[in-house]
RNA sequence: GGCAGGUUGCCCGAGUGGCCAAAGGGAGCGGACUGUAAAUCCGUCGGCUAAGCCUACCCAGGUUCGAACCCUGGACCUGCCA
């Protein structure tokens, strides 16, 4: 077995590392017990929290022992990490919703079984039942001030719009939560986003002073695009996790979109493709880009992992279908009603306007931004070009009686079933 | 505490009584070109029952035939002095 830290050096993965010597030696004696933490700080993990999962999961392929962290306790305070503005704080209710929705998300990346089963753990369980004096007295004293004052999440928002010392405290309970699990179940590695480095090693420094014991800290890359936006979102938002949030069909959609530049990187850091494997699709990016290989691997891959292999036919037929040469009249009703399920979709009755459908299955913002589509020759209905502003479908439009295709532009698609 | 300046559309930023739904740039969207890529070029970019109407230039009042622009009060931000 390759060493895990050769491979996630190789793959682009790895921000930094407490003394990586140490780390590496920790590997070769051993299974290490290693743990991620997840804050539920939406309904659903996104795209930078499975970066930072499939670390995790690799760390696990690799022979160790990983526990998955959900932060019930830390997602009601709120971690000032990366952040300008103080987060406004959620009701317990959510908070313990998003919990549960997220525990389900990181429980189908680990294995359960074997001498390396992962453990899943919300700190809410210890956290709750700590007394403010206990808190204060147990752990706070093992805090220099200026210490939690230097760190980067925390300077940067005392040079800006400043912090309440609930959300400054969050380190303190992020390192808490390290010495816990290294208590209860030895662990001495901490996985994390980069930007997390500062409440890692918070825990580092809290097990050595109240434990005398050396753990360690490792971080992962922020994950980057070549044209320098932000990765991880869309037009129309965040990708998420949760099927009900990005549809199986956007989700392989946002992939197979991928960036030549971006794709490599990216199958390297989300994919568990072999090296072979992965220099092979660079060579095809290469020599042949417009076959988009990569991108295909990519999208393929990752839809599979995440939403399962009958999402990934599902997806690959409807994108097949929507964007195939052949006439769209030629589908049959199950692949039609099929690929028109993964993509936006709105009910009417026949007799509402093209414009109207175009504004309610969410294609177009409002109906003057529909009527700007149609002008700019971007509009198609059933993958015709609609130049009428004033067109009303008719049920000769109907495929297999009762759907409609809308298209704005060259790829984003809706659907239309006449109820 | 004193003095000066600022708050404009998704973001940055011009405008200082009518020609302002508001210059310019960015993002976004559409088109051409392509490979459902990038870059580039072109167009577009508040809403609507659409040659008209409604809403909008921090908030609330006021002056005026007419206000983003002038006046009064308020909120917030910034620089200088202390």
């Amino acid at each position: 077995m390759t060493d895990i830290l050769d491979e996630l050096e190789w793959r682009g993965v790895t921000a930094q590392t407490t003394d990586a010597d140490a780390l590496r030696k920790a590997f070769a004696d051993g299974p290490v017990t290693v743990y991620a933490g997840f804050d539920p700080t939406a309904p659903s993990l996104h795209m930078g929290n499975l970066a930072t999962l499939l670390i995790l999961t690799r760390f696990q392929r690799a022979g160790n022992k990983p526990i998955g962290l959900v932060g019930g306790a830390t997602g009601l305070i709120g971690d000032p990490s990366g952040r300008s503005t103080e987060r406004s704080l959620n009701s317990e209710d959510i908070v313990a919703d998003w919990v549960s929705r997220i525990r389900v998300q990181v429980e189908k990346f680990l294995s359960f079984d074997g001498p390396h089963a992962a453990q899943l753990v919300s700190n809410l369980d210890w956290t709750s039942e700590m007394s403010a004096i206990g808190f204060l007295r147990d752990i706070g004293k093992h805090f220099p001030v200026n210490r939690m004052l230097a760190r980067e999440s925390v300077s940067a928002r005392l040079a800006g719009e400043g912090l309440s010392y609930t959300e400054f405290s969050y380190q303190i309970l992020q390192a808490n939560d390290y010495l816990e699990l290294y208590r209860r179940h030895g662990c001495t590695l901490q996985v994390g986003g980069s930007d997390q480095w500062g409440n890692i090693t918070a825990g580092v420094d809290l097990i050595r002073r109240v434990e005398g014991a050396h753990t360690h800290a490792y971080t992962g890359k922020l994950i980057t695009k070549a044209d320098g936006t932000k990765f991880g979102k869309t037009a129309g938002g965040s990708i998420w996790l949760d099927p009900e949030l990005t549809s199986p069909y956007a989700f392989y959609q946002f992939w197979l979109n991928s960036d030549d530049r971006d794709v490599i990187r990216f199958l390297k850091v989300f994919t568990f493709l072999e090296r072979e494997r992965i220099e092979e699709l660079e060579t095809a990016v290469a020599e042949r880009p417009f076959a988009r290989e990569a991108q295909r691997a990519l999208a393929e891959e990752l839809t599979t992992m995440v939403h399962g292999a009958d999402e990934v036919t599902r997806a690959i037929d409807a994108s097949k279908a929507l964007f195939g040469q052949g006439s769209i009249q030629d589908l049959d009703a199950a692949t039609l009603a099929a690929a028109l399920a993964e993509v936006p979709k709105a009910t009417a009755s026949l007799g509402t306007t093209y414009v109207d459908l175009l504004a309610e299955s969410g294609l177009a913002k409002s109906k003057s931004e529909a009527r700007r589509a149609i002008k700019e020759g971007g509009a198609y209905l059933n993958n015709v070009k609609v130049t009428d502003e004033e067109y009303v479908p008719t049920s000769g439009d109907l495929l297999h009686g009762r759907f409609l295709v809308l298209r704005r532009g060259k790829k984003t698609l809706g659907g239309v079933e006449i109820a």
